[in-house]
DNA sequence: AACATTAGGAACCGATCAGTACAAAACACG
DNA sequence: CGTGTTTTGTACTGATCGGTTCCTAATGTT
């Protein structure tokens, strides 16, 4: 009953994604939402109570898509060996940059900025950042050269790789030499194979 | 000739950076600013101009503050060993955490932020974090398992580190647990040593 | 002591911020 | 076809943003 909502929800929370992404928790003012999202003030307040309210549900949607892509990758068994996985993943995010996109990775950002002070914000980026490292574990336990490390130790190295991936995920947004990046890529390999 | 200052401008740059540092650029406030450097607007404005240049002599100081502090320790001759010393810093970094210090590395902070679409700012976050890098370098040139690297490899690990460095900073900044910041500094003993 | 010059301080500026109120519009259901 | 319910769009809110104006206070110079 009632009017129907003329936009898809999911669809506008993907476009909102794209402004944060960007713009960054704080940089993205509320016309800059709009504007992206297409819809007006009366309707996204309606649908998502507020700034940090929609933002959360951006982190859960980056989760459940760019996070998830990773995981997945991650996981792929059609790439037989984990090490390779994991340096795929640190290929394509050099990848991004080569291709003109810079914005580097929603998470890291929202890490540097607003976990800071906001207890929900952190624990949303903890949780994303958490599934990454758990992919990463996983990779490692089908890579021969890790397979046999203790589970303590593959843990540690999983904790390790993805503050790698984070150094270079905020490199990106830093606007670093392309060469910088492709080096901390070639070292890693270096480490892992 | 005219009324002298009755601050000194290098301390008010040091409160500044501190206000900085745990704000960061977009978050600090100007009053926060004021509050934080003991002074008021006509002050501020008349000696640093705007909130950006205030900003970019924060950057200055602190790479010739906290930045330099890291650069002599890489090239510290008393750590005979260089990866003992790029060990240290890592290790510093995890220390300020335990100690209470989440704040991280203002160049890390102001790299996943303002240097997105800030030129200036930009240009000074990689300033500095070059000078880490080829810090870095010279202490990969001490180290026993690393001086007989090419001048390429060795650079490129220097890079690597350096965006393990940044993840490390970041990940202390978005709260992550202690024993996940402790585990890359034991991958990185395992890594170097 | 008079004057030029600079710093300090508070009031003020328009712009923008996130968020709200409310009326008009569009649908579902009876 | 009407009625109730929800969305939509717009106008508006108070707060805060970075920055300016302008007057007064304090000094160096002559």
């Amino acid at each position: 009953m009632g009017r129907p909502r003329s936009f898809d929800t999911d669809q506008a929370i993907d476009k909102a994604m794209q402004v944060f992404w960007t713009h960054g928790y704080e940089g993205a003012s509320l016309p800059d939402l709009l504007d992206g999202m297409g819809l007006t003030r009366g309707s996204l307040y309606k649908a998502f109570t507020d700034k940090k309210t929609l933002f959360l549900k951006v982190l859960d949607h980056y989760e459940g898509k760019a996070v998830q892509a990773g995981v997945t990758l991650l996981t792929d068994p059609a790439i037989p060996n984990g090490a390779d996985r994991i340096l795929t993943m640190f290929t394509n995010s050099y990848r991004a940059v080569t291709h003109g996109d810079r914005r580097g990775c929603l998470l890291c950002t929202a890490a540097a900025g607003p976990s800071m002070y906001d207890d929900d914000i952190a624990e949303a980026v903890s949780a994303g950042l958490g599934a990454m490292r758990n992919g990463i574990d996983e990779a490692l336990k089908a890579s021969p050269k890790h397979e046999h490390m203790s589970d303590e130790a593959r843990g540690a190295l999983a904790d390790m790789l993805i503050a790698q991936y984070m150094g270079l995920r905020t490199m990106a947004r830093a606007r670093l030499d392309e060469e910088t990046l492709e080096n901390v890529v070639r070292s890693v390999r270096a480490l892992l194979s």
